[in-house]
DNA sequence: CAATAATCGAGACGGTACGTCGCGTCTTGGG
DNA sequence: CCCAAGACGCGACGTACCGTCTCGATTATTG
């Protein structure tokens, strides 16, 4: 630190010196990787030659950035990450038939969800990647249904007695593995508003 | 069936020319196969180079018996598959907690467990391979649970609206994600029992 | 050795198990070393590769032969040396013209006179191709040249007490530097002839 | 020429504007572009990146004064050419000897010699450099020996028929290759006098 | 003295080649 | 005909330099 300043410090930290970094590059690199991850389907089609042809862009810049691959995909993901707003309808019902279906299809374009499988596929030789991915883009969503249930239990439309934790794997096992789809075809409108009404209801007699 | 033949009966299956296929061999890859799905924790980290070397096998040896990866792997699958009993006990929901349970800690082995998740991780890398294991091992044992419901609702003990198809996917779905447990730590004890009373009881107020 | 052979053993070296190296390969990847030698005009100019691409054959097969650049460099030059015949005419005079002839033009193709002189660019960067080279090429042409001047002294042609590697020093000197041309423009017809018959009266008056 | 103008001499070369360069870091470049080029031995040792680092100078610094790796040598080219004098003694066999042996072992340090051997080895992967330093450097020497050769043929010493390119082809080719010296050991203190003596006098007989 | 402008070192840029690894396939001699 | 061994062509890996291109900081001269 070379400055002598007086008054408040607003500037922590200085330039390095040398080129900057580009941000082209960085753009460039991330969007080629989430573009890549989304069309092959998997982390394993993933490959920086590819990344790096597709961004335009020398390998080393790559490499100058993340040390490996799987750190280069973690990075990638936080480009896909973004806010779920936590819904507040008028019942919670509609509120967890809101999220469901948010979530199964998701809002956004298809790259997305092509992007959160293909992850998901990679998995165990990308370990530290998944536990990121979990911790940065699973839980949160995980937290808004959490929210939304603990709101249920206050106003009265759930029960009391309810294990927040069972019934958020309730409903994420079954949207999740509905929307894997594993060969059960295209997801119906009306299934997220059918789970979540049997999971209401009940499926016992009394 | 190689017979040594005896008697009277007629050669009903020639055995080829040349020397027979060795089973020592077949059953060496088959287990290394199975070995290094479960160690390695995904389809990706069982290479047709990896098994050779751990069975003592030539490479030759498995591509003249399986075309590639996949073949071996659906191969080795089988390996692991065995019958999953219809369980009558005394109530459903008894066996429904008794499906559930077996199916998050399967009553063998834990390689077992990790292999399957090491199957499903690989998913569209390899359509053929998930598409058969879910006709050849999911489907049985969604088939037992959609019996146990039909027989429910019949009884008495279940709703007669209820819509099969989307309870299974509430129950595979909590169970599949909880037992992947990623992240979430080792499954309790009392998880199944608390996922079928939540889905029995309803987690509305009536 | 396995073999429990009995008379004369002729069989000196037993095959290796596995697939024996191609000799296809071999050839073609010698030919396209050589080539790019002298098309690109220095050692610098070959890569490992442009010569994989042009002999349509994988990195893998060649680093499996050579352990690297030069290495395959000095076993591509073997392929360009090729017994040079000690010239028996009328006269030691006739044969020394021939011998520089024949050295500054190479009677074989331009390629060779090309790979000559890429080698020798190269120099310094690849010490052991350098001294391969002169040991195996340029040695046995100084010997050449060595034996017809013995031959002279013999006959009375020469001078009895001709130092003959100083007369080396001066022919191949003469005739080396002079091919190279180093912006000298061609090499005339009766350069040989003018060098070995000035060499030959002596410059000095009596 | 920069000059410190005094006295009343208008300004003839006006100092551009802005931060002048720095006369270390042309020193400091051209003296690591030598070293490099002794050092490494030969054209290809010497990176810009390395030149750089040895002067302890940025890369920019050297690309700003030369356009290229090539011009830079030649200017370092520069910093080892001096005035070769013509030398006249008491007869022209030892004038030639002295210029022999001054060609071979050059007067000054090792570092020229090995640098003049290093240029000569880059050859045609830098014509130009090639081009200048014949021009330059060779080409005088040439000159010297030439001008001597031909007050010899004046003064009656050497024969009156003499060719002169060929004979300077002669004595350099000799002398260039022993010095260079292809793994024949160290120039014996005899072998200029040697040389020249044995083309004096001819080797045939008569 | 402030503005101007070319310099400086540092280091990122796109690129080419390196030598290695593992893949799935092919091709041997021997059993 | 099977088996092991291992070479084959291929493609990606991560590294090392290359020559070029920005940067902020420095250092002279000029208005």
């Amino acid at each position: 630190m070379t400055q002598t300043s007086d008054g408040p410090v607003t500037k922590l930290t200085v330039r390095p010196p040398g080129r900057p970094r580009s941000e082209r590059a960085d753009r460039a690199i991330i969007e080629a990787t989430v573009d890549l991850l989304a069309e092959e389907g998997g982390v394993a089609g993933v490959s920086i030659e590819a990344v790096a042809a597709r961004a335009a862009v020398g390998k080393t810049t790559i490499y100058r950035r993340w040390p490996n691959k799987e750190a280069l995909i973690i990075d990638a993901l936080a480009a896909l990450k973004e806010p779920f707003p936590v819904p507040v309808g008028d019942s919670v019902r509609d509120d967890l038939v809101a999220i469901a279906r948010a979530f199964m299809t998701d809002k956004s374009d298809k790259k997305r969800l092509d992007c959160y499988w293909s992850i998901m596929s990679g998995a165990e030789r990308y370990p530290e990647l998944i536990a990121r991915f979990n911790r940065e883009v699973i839980e949160p969503r995980r937290d808004v249904i959490r929210r939304v249930l603990r709101r249920g239990i206050e106003s009265g439309e759930l029960r009391a007695d309810l294990d927040v934790e069972v019934t958020l794997w309730l409903i994420m096992g079954a949207v999740a593995h509905r929307a894997r789809a594993w060969g059960a075809g295209p997801v119906p409108d009306d299934f997220p508003g059918k789970v979540i009404d049997a999971l209401l209801a009940g499926i016992g007699t009394n």
